[in-house]
DNA sequence: AGCACGCCGACT
DNA sequence: GTCGGCGTGCTC
């Protein structure tokens, strides 16, 4: 009697909606976990085996899979995490399996090359085989070390590649295939660190402890800019290296600078493997492979490193753990800090969470218990906080078309006179926010979102910042005709560059944005040249507040320490602070504390409150107080739905069906639907909804039950953000 | 995500 | 009359 075909179900990294059904033939021996080849329509697609055949769909349409991938299977742990990931973020699997498999060319057979060792029974004083000099020299070569290629075998021994090729055809030499990899150097954890503070060693000591439990736990790790964070988390790395374990740190990419490779390198004895989008395509391979097979100890990356094949993971740093770009806001929206504190759970792994400015979820899952802490109070140099001091723009105002304030003109003065450096941070790419034209009033907008195009004079066009729309400078105006009536309103970094120029022309300037800086080595010569001293004044956007320490660096001015507070979102304030709290932290150098001045017109704000005088508590107080008196997070949760499309009556319609069946329950609210700020975006209308629960409400099932029956034609997207960080 | 099928404008 | 534009829908 013939068996019944076993059936698998295979997840295919494509947005559907569920894994599918294959059929197994005889011959394959497939497990879960397996990456496996399969027949999808007209096409063969890649897929990872998730378990055992769901039978839900007829035996009649199921295909059978074409082949096994000769990769190592994706751990059980990773399989769980993608799920997870799923469940939560209300994605497809397929979608989030699609992050955990970007690299398919991995997953086939690692290429191959010929090695050449002495053969068996010859060895080199066998003299029946006629034995020549050159010869003998291979053989020698080959003695004591590893199999060759015959390229550098010949150049090894000093003969001709011929020598090679007749030894391999006579039989003294024999051929072996031997797959090609490129070795990544390993940090050694048991190099002699720095010598650390009681604090920092304490803190240190906590953190070891728990990578030599090893189980999940997750702990905060607190402290003020100085205190040797980087130092102390280094200690966990070195304690997990020892271990035998891997080690993955996220960073925001923008933090992931050479200044921090170096500081690892230099602890370490090796770069770590890193893993951000400039890599190659070879290099993502190699690295890929190497990370699965184990060959890699230490991985650093952006938050797309949270989805690689680790095979030992042993712990997880999240650094600047605060930051708000950890969260991914398109395709899947995830988290990268949390679905972190997530993968390292599914691993029985610690978590280590850092910053300066800890996020309000942070520490209220430290008072609640979920998570541990670590504190560090002091400044491990010896190097005092920069002095942070408010200048009030309604007393002192920029004279007219300027946008430094006379106590900032100055300061800047002093400072360049004093031989020292000054970095203006302004968060506003370009030259200008806004072209109006004076003849009818009317500003230069987007064609396909309702957003102001910012002139880049630096390369002399206008551009959308949100979908990258770019059109030259006009000199007509589109509405009223009038000719070379536009006026430049408000600033930008490059129109801060010109301002600052004309205060100090002799002044060395350098404008640090990603305009200017296309590239990582760019950016990272900018730094160099600014650590050389060979930048008087940096002007920049976040991009030069990130991840950098300059040692002469001594002012810092928050050129619109507004900017951030307008629109008022839920995180505005807390956003706000964490920013110019690390900006400002910038200033100072090992034998003179810094100034930063913070230029603002609400000196009085809570915000500027807490900078001047250095009390992040107080502030933290305050703006927990005010988020749980109104349910927000982290006392509440919050789900969004953006409803998108290119006609505004069909997707008016989605909302009205959304509307209708919103969830009526105790502890729920839904708000919307709402125009959403960026009402267009690419050319799709969009509608918000927001969706508001208490803590103890799991919103994803309210969400299932809501979404299931709603229709969408096929121009109308629907886009579920939990946690939403974004509210435009 | 692809790749088909399908129904309306500019070409041989 | 067809070639081809991309809207819509399916793939175990």
């Amino acid at each position: 009697m013939e068996n019944p075909p076993r059936t698998v179900r295979v997840l295919l990294p494509l947005p559907l909606a569920d894994a599918y059904d294959y059929s197994v033939p005889e011959d394959l021996d497939v497990a879960a976990g397996q990456f496996v080849a399969v027949p999808l329509g007209k096409r063969e697609v890649l897929g990872v085996v998730w378990g055992a055949g769901s039978g839900d769909v007829a035996a009649s349409k199921l295909r059978d899979i074409a082949g096994i991938l000769p990769a190592l299977p994706m751990a059980e742990a990773l399989r769980r995490f993608v799920d997870w990931v799923a469940a939560y973020t209300l994605s497809p699997p397929g979608a989030v399996l699609r992050m955990a498999m970007s690299v398919p060319a991995a997953l086939e057979a690692p290429k191959t090359e010929l090695v050449y060792r002495a053969a068996p029974a010859i060895t080199g004083d066998d003299t029946a085989l006629k034995l020549t000099a050159a010869r003998r020299r291979v053989l020698e070569q080959l003695k004591d070390g590893p199999a060759l290629p015959a390229a550098e075998l010949a150049h090894l021994a000093g003969v001709g590649p011929s020598v090679v090729k007749t030894m391999a055809s006579v039989g003294l030499l024999e051929a072996v295939e031997r797959t090609v990899r490129r070795s990544f150097a390993e940090p050694d954890g048991r190099r002699a660190g720095p010598v650390l503070s009681a604090e920092q060693a304490a803190a240190a000591q906590g953190l070891v402890d728990k990578v030599l439990a090893p189980a999940f736990s997750a702990t905060l790790l607190d402290g003020v800019p100085g205190a040797g964070k980087t130092e102390v988390y280094f200690e966990a790395i070195a304690a997990a290296l020892a271990a035998g374990r891997q080690v993955l740190v996220l960073l925001p990419e923008i933090a992931l600078t050479a200044q921090w490779l170096k500081r690892f390198e230099d602890r370490f004895g090796a770069l770590p493997a890193s893993w951000h989008s400039g890599l190659t395509g070879l290099e993502r391979r190699e690295t890929w492979r190497a990370i699965a097979e184990g060959r890699v100890a230490v991985v650093v990356g952006a938050r797309s490193a949270l989805f690689l094949p680790f095979a030992n993971l042993g712990l997880i740093v999240v650094d600047e753990e605060h930051d708000g770009s950890f969260k991914q806001e398109d395709g899947v929206t995830y988290n990268a800090r949390d679905m972190a504190v997530v993968r390292a759970r599914l691993v029985a792994a610690p978590i280590v969470l850092a910053s300066a400015t800890p996020s309000l979820e942070s520490i209220v899952n430290v008072r609640s218990g979920r998570y541990g802490a670590l504190h560090l109070s002091d400044r491990h140099g010896g190097r005092d906080l920069a002095s942070i001091a408010a200048v009030d723009l309604r007393r002192e105002p920029p004279a007219r078309g300027r946008w430094l304030s006379p106590p900032v003109v100055e300061a800047m003065q002093r400072t360049f006179a004093a031989g020292e450096q000054t970095l203006l941070f302004l968060n506003r790419r370009g030259y200008a926010p806004l072209t109006l034209c004076r003849g009818c009033g009317h500003g230069i907008e987007c064609p396909q979102c309702s957003a102001w195009l910012v002139e880049h004079r630096f390369r002399r066009s206008l551009i959308c910042h949100h979908c990258g729309h770019s059109e030259p400078p006009a000199h007509a105006c589109r509405h009223c005709g009038a000719v070379d009536q536009f006026v430049a309103c408000g600033p930008g970094v490059e129109r801060l560059a010109e301002e600052a120029l004309t205060l100090l022309p002799e002044a060395r300037l350098e404008l640090f944005t990603s305009d200017s800086l296309l590239d990582r080595d760019q950016a990272t010569a900018a730094v160099e040249r600014m650590e050389a001293g060979e930048i008087d004044i940096l002007v920049g956007t976040q991009m030069a507040a990130k991840g950098h320490h300059f040692p002469n660096l001594t002012l810092v001015v928050v050129v619109d320490a507004d900017l951030g507070l307008n629109g008022g979102d839920l995180r505005a304030a807390e956003r706000t602070f964490q920013l110019l709290y690390q900006v400002a932290g910038r200033a100072g150098r090992e034998d003179r504390p810094g100034r930063a001045l913070v230029q603002t017109h609400v000196p009085e704000h809570p915000v500027m409150q807490a900078l001047v005088s250095g009390d992040r508590d107080r502030f933290v107080e305050a703006e927990l107080r005010d988020r749980q008196a109104a349910g927000m997070p982290p006392f509440g949760r919050l789900a969004s739905l953006i409803v998108s499309g290119p006609d505004p009556a069909a997707v008016d319609n989605v909302c009205a069906a959304l509307a209708r069946r919103a969830p009526v329950q105790d502890g729920v609210t839904v708000l919307g639907p709402a125009t959403a700020p960026l009402a267009l975006l690419r050319g799709r209308h969009r509608r918000r909804f927001l969706l508001k629960a208490t803590r103890e409400i799991a919103v994803q099932p309210l969400l299932r039950t809501w979404l299931e029956r709603i229709g969408l034609p096929g121009s109308v997207r629907l886009q579920v953000d939990v946690d939403p960080y974004s509210f435009m």
